[in-house]
DNA sequence: CGTTAGCACTCGGTACAATCGACTGCTACC
DNA sequence: GGTAGCAGTCGATTGTACCGAGTGCTAACG
């Protein structure tokens, strides 16, 4: 498509620019690597590459910016980017002494994206569709109010205070679990079954409550949304104007997912500004990858940040911190 | 301490000021309501009230603007405010609706206070220091994992996945689990004791392994700080530097806890530049209060924003989701 | 004696012009 | 085809003048 001289010089710009947030003027490509031609032959390539629409220039007598179509030929021609050692050491250190809470991992894994990259880092946990439940368990708490707690087949827990009989006592709490549990096991999540009665009105009533719970809150636990790092979002545009839409657009958690799932399948994936499919994001870039559960696709992680932000180093981080994440949630 | 005039006066001022962000001069003031002399009288008493530190002019010939002090003189002689009927719908419709799930409730309880206010809402949920053992359950999730479910007397499920012997099953999980909830019950949750062996060694082991993951995490489940609407902040101020200083102190979740938690048993609490005690807060106010579970004080809620936030609305916010909160949570 | 009208003065913000410099496109030459 | 050189463009910067909001001060007033 390009011929080689024209990628090399497009690579430049893109490179530059990334390096400078200013345009590109011919006679710093020229000096650049991998560019031995004189600035005037750079200027007839740049010409071209703006007819072809890679680059753009803000104004007549000013250098080049990359349009959107130049930062995607410059991620699709980039050679598979190895990440930092000193950031490879980071993934190491955070999943060796990663913590029993899944989600508090996810949360700390979307810091540690921020981190790595110094973007924004996003975190989409799965919603609990097909969960099927595991176990269920009353705990009385007080006279009058029992916590449900019920395990999940995709190893989360919800849990839901009900109110109990006052004369119910913990034995009528636990002998509720534990029917629960026989006849719910292996149920979906959104369709809990009715449960024979035990012969004990008020064992029975502990069990209606804790299934009236389960059912009253049908899609009580949706996908989750952990974003690190928006003070990075801040850093990366000088215009507060951009600030304050990026910052909205993440703060609408239903937004970030579906901005997310599109993308599920793809694997590794960037998309450059309108690609998002967001208007406020013009100026973005968004670099996401699936994790997995099981050999599953449980979620998605990635990071959001200015079109300009060094790809190499981001594709490399979303790519490492998803495989390390499989990895961690599947062996447990 | 300020003579009725004065009072008026300075009154006018950061309403205004609140009002328009720019310097307030005499004639704007002589014209608000409550204030019934000439603009050059207002010069004059402008002029005491600069020398007394209530007021600052940014440059000599320029309006005037509240410092700390005329801030702090103002919510100090507000009455008490009353929040906007709307928003005090909006409160009870949210309290109406509110889900099971407390960490849910509380993140969404951010934006709430966010939204009622138009400022970054912020909660802290308290640290589960001294909280009792109630139960223990061990639910298999594979051949070899499983999950430790712990729920404990402040309502708080805790779960660790860990690895069990493959040859366990469920029923020497669930052993394990009778076997820890009665030995555990009423322990305090960061000192877990031993637990005297079954007599068959996998269910030991589960055990012993449990034990572990319990004192392994010493303080694994510190306070939780929800922050909403970090957006509002990027529109709270022009210059995009204060934006990135403050989204960076949100970020920092133990300097929002500490921030917070001076301030717990003051009740509602008004905190005005550096009085926060944070250098890059300079120019936020924060106005908290704590909530209670039970009467017993559990966390605390505020909103933070410009000094020149609307005080009146803040507070009345703020009070009035405390009072909810703490209702809701007491009653289950 | 407190209040007020009037006035001279200050100083940030804006509008406008001149200059500078980093580019470009083009043409002519190698 | 590649390159040197040159005229031209246009944003950014600097300097200047001006405007207006607002002040402090003084003198008059009830």
């Amino acid at each position: 498509m390009l011929d080689e001289r024209k990628a090399a010089i497009l690579r430049a710009v893109v490179e530059e620019y990334i390096d400078t947030a200013q345009p590109v003027g011919s006679g710093h490509v020229a000096n650049a690597p991998g560019v031995d031609v004189s600035s005037a032959t750079v200027r007839n390539e740049m010409a071209t590459l703006e007819a072809d629409g890679y680059l753009r220039q803000p104004h007549t007598s000013a250098g080049r910016v990359p349009t959107e179509k130049g930062y995607r030929f410059f991620v699709d021609h980039l050679q598979p980017p190895r990440l930092a050692p000193r950031s490879a050491e980071e993934v190491r250190d955070f999943f060796a002494q990663a913590h029993g809470q899944v989600e508090q991992m996810l949360s700390e894994t979307s810091r540690l994206l921020s981190n790595l990259t110094n973007l924004t880092g996003v975190v989409v946990s799965p919603a609990a569709t097909e969960a099927l439940i595991r176990s269920a368990q009353v705990v009385t708490l007080s006279a009058t109010a029992a916590l449900l707690v019920v395990v999940l087949s995709d190893g989360t827990v919800e849990k839901h205070t009900i109110e109990v009989p006052e004369t119910a006592g913990d034995e009528r709490a636990a002998a509720a679990g534990l029917l629960l549990t026989m006849h719910l096991r292996g149920v979906a999540r959104h369709a809990p079954v009715a449960v024979p009665s035990s012969g004990d009105p008020l064992t029975d009533m502990v069990v209606s409550r804790s299934i009236h719970a389960l059912t009253g809150l049908p899609s009580d636990d949706p996908e989750h949304v952990y974003v690190g790092g928006t003070a990075r979002m801040a850093q990366a545009f000088d215009a507060i104007e951009t600030v304050r839409e990026v910052l909205g657009i993440l703060e609408q958690q239903f937004v970030v997912v579906s901005l997310l799932r599109d993308v599920i399948d793809r694997g590794l994936y960037v998309a450059i500004g309108t690609e998002t499919g967001m208007a406020p994001l013009a100026e973005c870039a968004l670099v996401v990858a699936p994790y997995d559960i099981e050999g599953e696709r449980a979620g998605t992680i990635g990071v959001l940040g200015p079109t300009r932000m060094n790809y190499p180093q981001a594709l490399a981080a979303v790519a490492v911190v998803s495989h390390r994440l499989s990895d961690r949630l599947t062996e447990g």
